[in-house]
DNA sequence: CGTTCAGTTGACGCGGTTCAATCGAAGTGG
DNA sequence: CCACTTCGATTGAACCGCGTCAACTGAACG
């Protein structure tokens, strides 16, 4: 179970052995949320850190009329709460889309603790700040292209170009092939990231199968022509420099 | 001139009288920038990072067919290029939408520095992380508002919502009163902030001048009711906590 | 077997874009 | 000092991408 954030982190950077024991205990702390619960909510207080192991999930904001704007999706693997901050200063809540896995990580924290203070008991904590820095930056990127996406491109391009992240997050983790990838999301979730109705994301969907461009069974998506995609979407993977 | 850096500052977290001293020494290294020109491009190297004293610039970002998207508008005081990394993950670059006055502050990088090294040569640096990171926590929050304002909100709260945002910035740093605050952006930066087109500024504004709730001359502009604004936009200011 | 939930489809309307033209203010060169 | 240009703001008309409303389908579930 813990092999999707020993993938996820050390894509980032390698991991040396004593960071790589650490993760495996990863999975001696084990907590369990239903889908629709939420992991973190708006308010919250320094809260423990914790990685997705399974499920998917999303972080959004409400509107007082119902309205809602999904931020990002996080995927097994992706750290939820690194934030280590008293109470945020914007705020965001993080619900399960499906049914999630979490494993609690505050032996991890090390560098990342609050006030800024540096390592103060375990010297010798294995020093996941760098990792955890460089998946901030990852983020960060990813709300960028988020705001291209919905400030700058139509429904189409929107939706390939989401297609096209999500490929290359899954297959970061080792869960995308030839035969695609696994999307447990339904039509609402796509609509309330993608900034659109959930009618119009199912019409945008068949266009996409219309053109040859995708193929979808149930939650699985396979890009079929994964150089057009890319075109349509302007689509720049990340580019991670583990040189760094 | 660096006074707005000092205000921009102590908001997140009170200054120690070491670290106003090295705020004030800034306005030794001054470097000016003519309206257009980038101050920091997509793929660029560890780049010293500085402050803005005078001036106002954005990040951005361009696709081939030359739509434009702004990520975010950086108004005197705030940080630009303090992201540590060798080469961004992400791609988005730096430009002055008016005459900018930058102070290069590499000084400020204690605890900052890549590779997520701790400080090492000089214990004595006033230690501007915790501000820095906060700065960070704060410029977050704003791509989320900015998230939210282009996936779920209409023309008219959007703009409404920037106009309330950019009020609460403005004078965070000074430079709103009662008579309004001073906005050096034309409707095209506008527009390829808030997704919209030139055209749909332009009526959106005149809708809120129509509907007296703000007022403009040239580059002034006056928030008339902010309550109704508020409302309508649903805008909340970010929630500084200084007791962090 | 009724209920619920996700996906699908058609008709219609609106918010926002596009195209194009006008206008005033601010240069700029002869 | 006067054309001439440029740039930003403004306006009108036509168009269209996408939202809204409403109905229907099939699968899953108790």
């Amino acid at each position: 179970m813990t092999g999707v954030v020993f993938r996820r982190l050390s894509a980032l950077k390698p991991l040396s052995p004593a960071q790589t024991q650490c993760i495996e205990a990863l999975g001696e702390r084990i907590e369990t949320v239903a889908p629709g619960a939420t992991l973190r909510s708006e308010g919250d207080g320094p809260r423990r850190p914790s990685f997705i192991l399974s499920g998917w999930a999303c972080r959004q904001r409400l509107l007082p009329d119902g309205r809602r704007q999904i931020f990002s999706l996080l995927i097994p693997g992706d750290a939820v709460g690194f934030c280590a901050e008293p109470s945020p200063i914007t705020s965001a809540s993080t619900v399960a889309l499906t049914k999630v896995v979490v494993a609690t990580a505050e032996s991890l924290l090390g560098g990342m603790s609050a006030a800024g203070a540096y390592p103060t008991g375990g010297q010798d904590l294995p020093g996941f700040a760098d990792h955890m820095r460089l998946s901030a930056y990852l983020e960060d990127g990813l709300l960028l292209d988020h705001i291209v996406r919905l400030g700058r491109q139509t429904a189409f391009e929107r939706t390939a170009h989401l297609l096209l992240e999500l490929n290359w997050r899954t297959a970061l983790i080792g869960r995308a092939d030839e035969r695609g990838f696994n999307m447990p999301l339904t039509q609402e979730v796509l609509a309330d990231f993608l900034g659109l109705s959930i009618v119009h994301v199912n019409r945008t969907l068949q266009q996409l199968r219309r053109e040859r461009l995708i193929e979808m069974s149930g939650p699985q998506v396979v890009l079929l022509d994964a150089a057009q995609l890319t075109a349509i979407a302007d689509y720049q993977p990340p580019a991670l420099n583990k040189a760094s």
